[in-house]
RNA sequence: GGGCAGGUUCCAGAGCGGCCAAAUGGGGCGGACUGUAAAUCCGCUGUCUUUCGACUUCACAGGUUCGAAUCCUGUCCUGCCCA
């Protein structure tokens, strides 16, 4: 029956990957038939994506791979306006500067990560709807697009429920969320034949909106599937640690920390991620299953998922420098052999890590280790620098600090003008003397 | 526009004249254990101070009181119901 396929089956191989939640129907068939334009949206909320944005991106790779063409779409339109979905609160309003801040940003992450060789005919695309909003009236909106759709209908979405239901209402901005997030399918359907749109399952609302304003204004066809929102197995949020969000932007997030990020995952996660987040095929993955069950402790699957998601973000390189960082840091001798280090070294190896400047004169006034700390921004007040340091939770190059009125001095100072901290076990901080 | 209920420390949510820097839970941060894990247990969680204590905080602005998160007045904001 099948003389050979043009195209990759994409849903199939989304779906081993637990990548399909909602998906309308006729999708697999459209995707079979042609080469298929689909978009996915990013919101400009920040000026670097974060690793929550990884997934509609692995969609878009995915897509392309499969032989179809992506189109990203940049929310410098929807940005202003701000979803409402599931959310419990309105998001606060960013101006009109550092929308466009962002969205050049973002712009420019993406284009690493898809092919935009205007040379194939898959070739990715970018657009942003500020583009096509900026240009349409209030007035023409609401009589043209608003006609088509119920508030009835609107109001019925379990994205926009729960805001009905709580505490704090929803402004009628947010409310017209959906109708502008529909217009861009609407939009793009004209614009650019772009047929079906892609994202977490937590926009499966707004996008049928425009599946719906495709098929009511226009009489056309559009398709559309999601994918699961990543949880943690624990059930919290998924893409932060507790430095905050894990950035693309390597100067956000350096690249070890990144790595670290992955590294961390649970064993059930570290199962459920590297289906998504790398492009290693089902019998690998598999065998790296198997392998990890029988041995969780040496985290075979952590270990793997955070060279291909690194490798995949940052590079070969910067994966390799991450995995020296981790050994030196991790490793059992770590003061020993960061004392063996030239300078150049530690601070190359200590480039992912929190770092802070004391003039030369705090030193030589040799301050109690918690003023010190306070002082140089390392704890922010000399209370919570006492408190860790009583809860035994900080050590100065490798030692634990036992005494709280410990003065730091010369002395301290290792490889040059630097003294390592560490908070915790995990946490290195490097206070450099200027 | 009218009626009602509310706005408390990161969040949820007690407190309703002194015993309140404010219960409890969650989160966060540390410690023990461990696989740089999970679960569990322990400590910390407004600022300054070694302790005592001092200071700033309970939407905002005034007022009553020896004393207010708690009472009164006004303002702003939110939810619900009615129009």
């Amino acid at each position: 029956m099948q003389k050979f396929f043009l195209f990759m089956d994409l849903i199939k191989e989304l779906r081993w990957r637990g990548m399909v939640q909602d998906i309308k129907p006729g999708t697999e068939e459209q995707l079979q038939k042609e080469m298929t334009t689909a978009y996915v949206g990013f919101d400009p909320t920040a000026d670097s994506l974060h690793v929550g944005n990884l997934v509609p991106i692995m969609l878009l790779v995915h897509l392309q791979k499969a032989g179809h063409k992506p189109l990203a779409l940049v929310g410098g339109a929807t940005g202003m306006v701000g979803d409402p979905s599931f959310k419990a609160e309105e998001r606060k309003m960013l101006d009109e500067a550092t929308l466009l801040h962002n969205q050049r940003c973002i712009h420019a992450q993406l284009e690493r990560f898809l092919d935009f060789d205007t040379a194939k005919p898959n070739a990715a695309e970018m657009v942003n709807n500020y583009d096509w909003f900026k240009n349409i009236s209030f007035l023409s909106f609401i009589r043209d697009v608003g006609k088509h759709i119920t508030v009835n209908y609107m109001m019925a979405k379990d994205s926009v429920k729960k805001r009905l239901e709580g505490d704090n209402g929803m402004s009628f901005t947010e409310f017209s969320y959906q109708m502008i997030q529909g217009y861009d399918f609407y939009h793009l359907y004209n614009a650019k034949n772009c047929k079906m749109q892609m994202g977490g399952s937590d926009q499966w609302g707004n996008i049928v909106t425009g599946t719906e304003l495709v098929r009511r204004i226009g009489g056309g066809e559009a398709y559309a599937f999601t994918c699961p929102l990543i949880k943690k197995a624990d059930g919290t949020k998924f893409g932060k640690s507790e430095k905050g969000n894990i950035w693309l932007d390597p100067q956000k997030t350096s690249p070890y920390e990144f790595y670290q990020f992955w590294l961390n995952a649970g064993d059930e996660d570290a199962e459920s991620y590297i289906k998504i987040f790398t492009f290693l095929d089902e019998a690998t993955i598999t065998a790296l299953v198997t392998e990890h069950r029988q041995d969780p402790g040496k985290r075979v699957l952590q270990r793997r998922l955070a060279k291909e998601v690194t490798s995949f973000i940052h590079g070969e390189q910067e994966y390799e420098f991450a995995i020296t960082t981790t050994q030196i840091l991790f490793g059992n001798a770590s003061v020993e052999v960061l004392k063996s280090l030239s300078e150049e070294q530690l601070l190359k190896v200590m480039a992912g890590v929190p770092q802070f400047e004391v003039p030369a004169a705090d030193l030589a006034a040799g301050k109690d280790v918690v003023t010190f700390l306070a002082d140089a921004g390392v704890f922010s007040s000399k209370g919570e620098a006492r408190k860790t340091i009583q809860n035994g939770g900080v050590s100065m190059n490798g030692s634990k600090v036992t005494a709280i009125d410990q003065p730091v001095n010369q002395d301290a100072l290792i490889i040059g003008k630097n003294i390592l901290f560490q908070k915790g076990k995990k946490n290195y901080i490097l206070v450099k003397v200027v």
